[in-house]
DNA sequence: TTGTATGCGTTATCAA
DNA sequence: TTGATAACGCATACAA
C-alpha cells in the first residue's frame, strides 16, 4: 500500500506515477540511460542489449513521460496551440482544426484548440501551457505577440487584417473575395448591386474587407455604389431587405450574401415573396458550405481553398520551429468561384 | 548581454523568461512570499504592505507563473482536456466546445480541444499534457480510462453508446431522437416510413442508435419496418432514393433523416423530380442546423438541448474535481421536437 | 511574518 | 558506454 499525493480514484486505488526511474531500476540502468534511449540522444552510443532492456521496461510498466517535466526542462511542449477567436465559428474553421491537426500530428505536434470566450482575452494562456508554437486566426494583440517572440515562442498567423503584412502573417484575400462576387455579378449583366451585411458584430473585420472589395471592384467596373443593407438573419427580415432592394430605383438586380448562411436567409426570404433566383434577384454566396449545392436554387458561391492555407500554415510553423523564417504567403491564396443556378 | 538557452527571435533579441525570483528580488522579498501572494495560500498573512509591493513588482515585470512548473509541482494544470473523436464536427459539436469553454472558464478552468485525426488514437496526450480533467465524447478504450482514473485524473464522459452506463457517463438519448421523429410522422398520418442512413462509416454508432429508436417505435405503433435506405450526399444520388422509396409498394410517404444535412439533400433530391414536402414525401431532419427554417418548405427536426448536456458536463467535472461523485445525468435530455413545414 | 530548503520528473553535462 | 548530478520554476513544510 504505497502511499500517494494524489486523490484516490471512485474504486479507491491511487497509483503512483511510472517515472524514468521506475523504467531504470526495472531495466538494471540509470536513469539517464533510459533517457538517452527514449530520446535517441545524438552523440550516445547505446548497445543493442541495454536499448532492447530498456524498452522492454518502458512497454512492461507502461511508461510514459511526463509532459511537464519534459516543457520545464527543455522550456517548451510538443504541443501547437490554436488560437479562436470569438467569432462565430463555421465550416470553414472546423475544416482548418482538421487539416492542421492531422498535418502537425504526422510531425510529431499536438493541435490544441482554444477557443476565446466572450470578450475575454487569451493572453495569459500561452504562459502556462508552454506550447511550441501558436496559432491564431486573429491579430494579436501587439504587446502580446511581441512577449511570445520574445519568449521563443514562434507565433504563426492567419490573418485577415490588411495591415499586418510581417513575415508569418496569412493576409486574409477576403477583399479577394468580395471582388470576385461582385465581378461574377457583373459579368453575368448586373449592374446595380446590393451587399448584404450581417448582424453579427464580432465579424465586422471580414465584414468591411469583404465589403471593400465588393465596393473597389465596382469603382473599377465603372458601377454604381453598391446597396448595403444589414440582413436579419431570419425569413422575415430577409424578406424585408430583399422587398427595400427591389424597391430602390433604379432597382436592386444582384446581391452579394456576407456569406451562405446569409445567402439562405436571403433565398427563404425571397420565396416567401414569391420570388426565385436568380431572375429576380441574384443571390451569391461566401463560403461554399456543404449545404450550398442543396439551396433552392443551387447556391453560387466563392470559395478559399483551405488546403493552400493549410498548406502554408504548416508549412510556417515547421520552419519557424527549425529557426528558420517562415514561407511566403501563396499569392492569391486560391480563391475560386463555384457557379451553380442562384447567380 | 544575457546568455540564453532559448532560439533568437526573428529580431535577434532573446529574453529570459520572467520568474518568481525575479519578482522577488524586484519586490526585496523571498521567492516564497511572492508564491504567498500570488496563490493566496491559506494560513499566510501577508501584510497589506508586503502584498502591494510584491503585486508591484509583478505588474512591473509582467510576471506570470509558469504553467510546466506549476502542473509538476502540483501534479495537475488547470486545462480540461476535451477529446473529440474522428467523426465529422457539426454544429452542434461546436456549440459544445463554446459553451464548455465559457462555463468552466467561469472556473478558472482552461478548456483545450484536441481533435483525434484519422484512425490514430490520442491515449498518450493526457499524459504530456496533465490535464485537471478530461472530458470526451466518444467512448474511450477501457484499459486507458483506467489508466486515467488511476493516475487521478477525472474522466467525464458525454456518451452515446447505450451500455456504458458507468456514473459521470452521459448516455446519449439517440434512440430517443429516433423514436419522437417516428412519433411525430406516425402522428401526422403516415403509416410507411423511410429511414436514410448516412453513408459516412465513422458515425455508425448514432446511425444505429437513431435508427432503432425509429424501429422500436414503428413497432409500438404497430407500424411496418421502416424501409431503410443509405443516402449519398449528392442531389443526384438522393433523388434517386426518392424515387426508389415512392417505388415501393405500398410506397413511402415519410422519411427520417438520420440529420438536417442529409434532410437537405432528401429535398434538393425531391425538387429536381419535381416533388414537394411534405405532401409528396415527409421530410424530418435532426440537429435543428441554424439553416434548418430556411429550408424549402421550412425543416421539421429534432433538437437535443445543447444547455441541458453543457451544464451536466460542467457540473460533472467541477464534483469530480471537487473529490465528489459525479452528478445525475438528466433524465431524458430534453429532446424537442421543432415543427416546420416538411414534416 | 518571512525566509530556506526540498522535490516534482526530465534532460543534459560531465566524470568515470 | 554509463552513471551521478545539476538545473528548469514553482509550492510548501519547516525553521527563524
Amino acid at each position: 500500500m504505497a502511499p500517494s499525493r494524489r486523490a484516490p480514484t471512485a474504486d479507491g486505488t491511487a497509483r503512483r506515477r511510472v517515472t524514468a526511474t521506475d523504467v531504470a531500476r526495472e531495466a538494471g540502468v540509470s536513469q539517464a540511460t533510459v533517457s538517452y534511449v527514449l530520446n535517441n540522444t545524438p552523440g550516445q552510443t547505446i548497445p543493442a542489449h541495454t536499448r532492447e532492456r530498456v524498452q522492454d521496461a518502458v512497454a512492461r510498466l507502461g511508461y510514459a513521460p511526463h509532459g511537464a517535466a519534459r516543457a520545464l526542462r527543455l522550456g517548451r511542449s510538443d504541443v501547437v496551440l490554436f488560437l479562436l477567436p470569438d467569432w462565430p465559428i463555421g465550416p470553414a474553421v472546423v475544416t482548418l482544426v482538421e487539416g492542421l491537426t492531422e498535418r502537425l500530428q504526422a510531425q510529431g505536434l499536438s493541435l490544441l484548440v482554444r477557443r476565446a470566450a466572450e470578450g475575454v482575452a487569451l493572453s495569459g494562456l500561452w504562459r502556462s501551457v508552454s506550447p511550441a508554437a501558436v496559432v491564431s486566426l486573429d491579430a494579436l494583440d501587439g504587446a502580446e505577440l511581441e512577449a511570445m517572440e520574445g519568449a521563443g515562442i514562434p507565433v504563426v498567423s492567419a490573418l485577415v487584417r490588411p495591415r499586418a503584412s510581417a513575415p508569418g502573417v496569412l493576409t486574409g484575400s477576403h477583399t479577394l473575395i468580395g471582388a470576385t462576387q461582385l465581378q461574377h455579378l457583373a459579368a453575368t449583366g448586373h449592374r446595380h448591386i446590393g451587399y448584404g451585411l450581417p448582424d453579427d458584430p464580432r465579424v465586422a473585420v471580414f465584414r468591411d474587407l469583404r465589403l471593400d472589395g465588393v465596393r473597389t471592384a465596382a469603382f473599377e467596373l465603372g458601377l454604381a455604389e453598391p446597396s448595403v443593407r444589414v440582413v436579419p438573419m431570419s425569413v422575415g427580415g430577409a424578406a424585408d431587405v430583399v422587398a427595400a432592394w427591389r424597391a430602390e430605383s433604379p432597382a436592386v438586380t444582384a446581391v452579394c450574401a456576407y456569406n451562405d448562411d446569409m445567402a439562405f436567409a436571403l433565398l427563404a426570404g425571397m420565396r416567401t415573396l414569391g420570388l426565385t433566383a436568380p431572375t429576380d434577384l441574384a443571390v451569391i454566396g461566401v463560403d461554399d458550405t456543404p449545404l450550398a449545392p442543396f439551396a433552392h436554387p443551387p447556391l453560387t458561391t466563392v470559395r478559399q481553398d483551405a488546403d493552400a492555407i493549410m498548406d502554408f500554415l504548416t508549412a510556417a510553423v515547421l520552419r519557424r520551429l527549425a529557426g528558420g523564417t517562415p514561407p511566403r504567403p501563396p499569392r492569391s491564396e486560391a480563391i475560386t468561384l463555384v457557379v451553380r443556378e442562384s447567380a
